[in-house]
DNA sequence: AGACGGGTGCGGCAAATTGCCCCTTCGTAT
DNA sequence: ATACGAAGGGGCAATTTGCCGCACCCGTCT
């Protein structure tokens, strides 16, 4: 697997917890240095992109990865995810999209995911607005590794008040992090 | 063209609006009535599918379509449009994915953009918590016809604080309805 | 060491917002 | 006609926000 992210504690994480899943995992943190390894690989069955790549833009792999290994399984991880990107990065072959709070179940799940994922799930419309607007908070959090102060002032909400709104709610928030739900 | 679309309202607005631009369209309500009338067709250059019909899920449509017709231009337009429905009407084929409060010319827009559709936009983040509630109003609001009491019902908030919220903004919201912006 | 900048909690308080009840007007189904 | 659901709006009390201030912790620069 070919890994390729910005962030150096996400990247190493990532390739710690593939690895132990049994994942051979190349990582790499921009196009340009992921294309260079791209080169010298002989096999390669998956690969997790992130968008975000500085200036550059995770998109612009799929395609050179494919070409080479048609077969791959391409992954998309992105902090924020819109609709029209994931579009456009599925319309160039991404196997899959995930927004960035992912679990390694969830990568893992997005892998596996034949095709054939039949499942229309049809979120249909699970419009409760204080829910939706808890899961962005989380969003926006975890995309400034929790730093309450930053989140708030991107969030344009006061600080205060993201802190006194995190504290009512618990939060699960076991998002990337370790993968060992077991221990309390 | 042949847009398949439950509410008859909007289905009748497409259509019509569609048609004012030179495309002839075939428009039906529901998956099976859309087969039935997929096979009668002889040419079919773009459809417009409404991925919430009933208990129908337009997705199942995209393969037959493309089946027959493999260049038809196959557009998902939805109420709630979500990430994974998004991927996954995409890897079905589809050219596109609009979420509802969509104008003529963003549908028309989404039809035209080739595969080239270089934009990497990277929305990045645009995380404004006051505007992400705002549009999340807006969708819902629309997808209840405008009924306020419906919406703020389903939103999880007051009714009374619904109809405050919206007085406040103007809203733009001149979406899918009637193409005319001149009149007041 | 001491100053400084930035972040985190938390108390307090005025101001804004929400939730709720009530009332009126409409269009429509009974 | 009467009942019902919906929209607008008037009050008003209960929350929630926004905005200080303060204490404290941490790196860093002087």
């Amino acid at each position: 697997m070919l890994i390729i992210e910005d962030d150096d504690a996400l990247r190493d994480q990532l390739q710690r917890a593939l690895g132990s899943r049994g994942w051979l995992c190349h990582a790499e943190n921009s196009v340009a240095s992921g294309l260079t390894r791209l080169a010298t690989l002989s096999q390669l069955d998956a690969a997790l992109l992130d968008l975000n790549l500085g200036a550059d833009n995770g998109l612009a792999l799929i395609e050179p990865i494919l070409a080479r290994f048609p077969r791959c399984r391409v992954l998309i991880l992105t902090g924020y995810g819109s609709i029209p990107s994931a579009v456009a990065a599925t319309r160039r072959g991404a196997h899959n999209y995930l927004t960035k709070p992912a679990s390694l179940a969830d990568i893992l799940a997005a892998l596996d995911q034949d095709t054939a994922q039949q499942t229309p799930d049809l979120p249909d419309a699970p419009p409760s607005l204080e829910r939706l607007e808890w899961e962005h908070i989380q969003r926006v959090l975890d995309e400034h590794e929790g730093n309450i102060s930053a989140a708030a002032r991107v969030l344009g909400i006061h600080r205060r008040t993201l802190q006194r709104r995190l504290k009512k709610r618990p939060s699960p928030s076991d998002y990337a992090r370790d993968r060992n739900p077991a221990s309390s």
